[in-house]
DNA sequence: TTGAAAGCGCTAACAG
DNA sequence: CTGTTAGCGCTTTCAA
């Protein structure tokens, strides 16, 4: 077989074969070499190097991962690339203009990012654009041993897919589906601490809730809020539609709170985000948080903390979210375990000035 | 072959075999779906795809990539994961604490990540650490069709090595072997407008320069600062070794100078990590900046901008950086570059109050 | 301790 | 438009 491997011409990529033929091995001992040096002599391994070295070889991940069946790598999944393709095109600005950063998402990738490292594995974002037919998340589901994804990032039929086929932790969701782990922080009771707080040392009574019910982490915040509502006797608001990834609707449902004429006493917004959105929006507006009205977030951004005035919020332990994540997949990747695994973080309620407190 | 595919117990991962019996065509079909789609009559794309999805086909990315020869992933390479593995044991802080985020390197990275989304590019993130006598630059080659690494990440050698096999980028170095793409910021230029501005706005005559002489890009940095010092006809001061990377470093060139019992005028630090290590370790001791003396920082990270005082500093245009070096990657890959790239982006002066200025 | 040989899952000629 | 058939480079029993 490794008859014709070099065209004269040509200087290809050296091989296995290429590294065993100027050592004088063959091409099982070459891999030994490198993945089990134990199992060859130690001058035999040194020619190998050499020759290695030499030639330059760089092994093949592809076929060292289709060999073993794995390779090595975690993935993580943001979201479809397809459908923020535009807002990508629309907001190219550097950092610090326009976008603020880092979001909740690079910091729970950071952790994840760290926590690979510290493991050796490598970290896979995203997916190519290749395959039509293929669903991004299936791609780089393809490309790993294991992977992360964000609650909401994948479509339930995808999340199944390739949850049977290799670990999968969800962030930020909710347990859904058998075979699928999760990391969840204690949404629910973060925002309830948040809104008694406002209910009780504020006695704020007309208050309104910004934010989506998309996905089970908002669910659970929109329900800690309700049940602090509840508990104190008053009626739950509806739900004013905003979306974090998009300042536009904050914006939009704070001038209709502005043109109606009379604003609320706070609005608590489901994510930090959202809250600084909003603000700026009051500003742009003559109105002043929180001297004329209260805002409040949650997730506990970098952002929140260097707003004026800083963000009362809930704060997420973002990194850990993301190192925790790792480490459940490493367990299950060495055996360690084996059942679903469901971790909750806690939360922390942060006192910033923009709900009152001086 | 495609015998003993399947153990009548345990559920194996499907393959294109699979998926072709399911769908009654050939594995080529069911690989043309995929890859070519305008080659298969849609009645059988539909079948195809049908039948991988009810059977939770994943492709292979490994098998993929041996076959095609091509990943269809860039891989970017930050630094040894070795050097500073007990560095992130020392460090395990949360966002904002103690160490500053996003540093210079990770607005890079959002500049990779951001154009490898948009191209369509997988990104790979560092290596696995599981082959003991391979270094993991090397590994995280094998992995991907082109390279973009960090100066002073790789040794040359190994740049060398990997540079002979896929195309790679270097950010932030100098041009130094044929093959090896580079990307650079005009750190001359901008450290001496910097200087220049301290010595001619300010009058300063007494200055100390921290930083070290590592990789090209500080030597350029410090290149420019002398320049300004000869043209002002004042000595250039000996370069008080401080390293980006470690705090501790400047805490003690702070400490020297302190215990000297005359600080200079200003310290000029070729990063914004130094500077604002500095300016940290001057205020424990009582120093106030700019008013007893002033520092300036290289860099333009967003901790520059949110310190007390802001940071003068001279700002690189880090996701620009990242992008770039994506987007010659991706000319080289697709065939309609093939010269060595060599790209020169402007830094810009950025005038905070660290510097004296009001 | 080392070698021979059979795949890992997919792609890409080349036929048909 | 679809099927046949070689490999892609490496790992891994099984023998020697």
């Amino acid at each position: 077989m490794p008859e014709n491997r070099r065209s004269a011409d040509a200087p290809r990529k050296p091989t296995v074969y290429d590294v065993a033929q100027a050592a004088g091995v063959s091409i099982a001992t070459v891999s030994f070499v490198f993945s089990k040096p134990e199992r060859v002599k130690a001058s035999t391994a040194e020619q190998v190097l050499a020759a290695a070295e030499s030639l330059g070889y760089v092994p093949s991940a592809s076929a060292r991962g289709l060999a073993r069946g794995r390779t090595g790598a975690i993935g993580l999944y943001a979201f479809d690339y397809l459908l923020d393709a535009d807002e990508l095109d629309v907001v190219p600005g550097t950092v610090g203009e326009g976008r603020l950063f880092p979001l909740y998402a690079d910091e729970v990738q950071r952790g994840v990012q760290l926590e690979c490292r510290r493991r050796g594995f490598a970290l896979m974002l995203g997916g190519a654009r290749t395959t039509p037919h293929l669903p991004h998340a299936i791609d780089v589901a393809g490309r790993v041993d294991a992977l992360i994804a964000f609650a909401g990032a994948m479509p339930d039929k995808t999340l199944t897919q390739v949850a049977s086929r290799i670990p999968v932790v969800e962030l930020g969701g909710a347990v859904r589906q058998e075979g699928v782990h999760t990391i969840f922080v204690d949404n629910r009771e973060g925002m309830l601490e948040l809104t008694r707080h406002l209910l009780e040392v504020h006695g704020y009574r007309d208050v309104a809730y910004l934010g989506e019910l998309g996905t089970p982490e908002f669910v659970q915040r929109f329900d800690g809020f309700s049940s602090a509502m509840q508990a104190a006797g008053l009626p739950v608001p509806e739900v004013l539609p905003v979306h974090a990834g998009d300042d536009a609707t904050t914006i939009a449902v704070v001038a209709r709170l502005l043109a109606s004429g009379s604003l609320p006493e706070v609005l608590v917004c489901d994510t930090d985000q959202s809250a600084l959105a909003a603000v700026d929006a009051l500003r742009a507006a003559g109105v002043t948080v929180p001297r004329d009205v209260a805002v409040t977030g949650f997730d506990g951004i970098l952002a929140s903390r260097l707003s004026a005035p800083p963000l009362t919020t809930v704060r997420q332990p973002m990194e850990l979210v993301g190192r925790s994540a790792v480490q459940i997949l490493a367990d299950i990747l060495a055996g360690e375990s084996d059942a679903d695994r469901h971790e909750l973080l806690g939360s922390a309620f942060v006192l910033g000035g923009s709900c009152g407190c001086s």
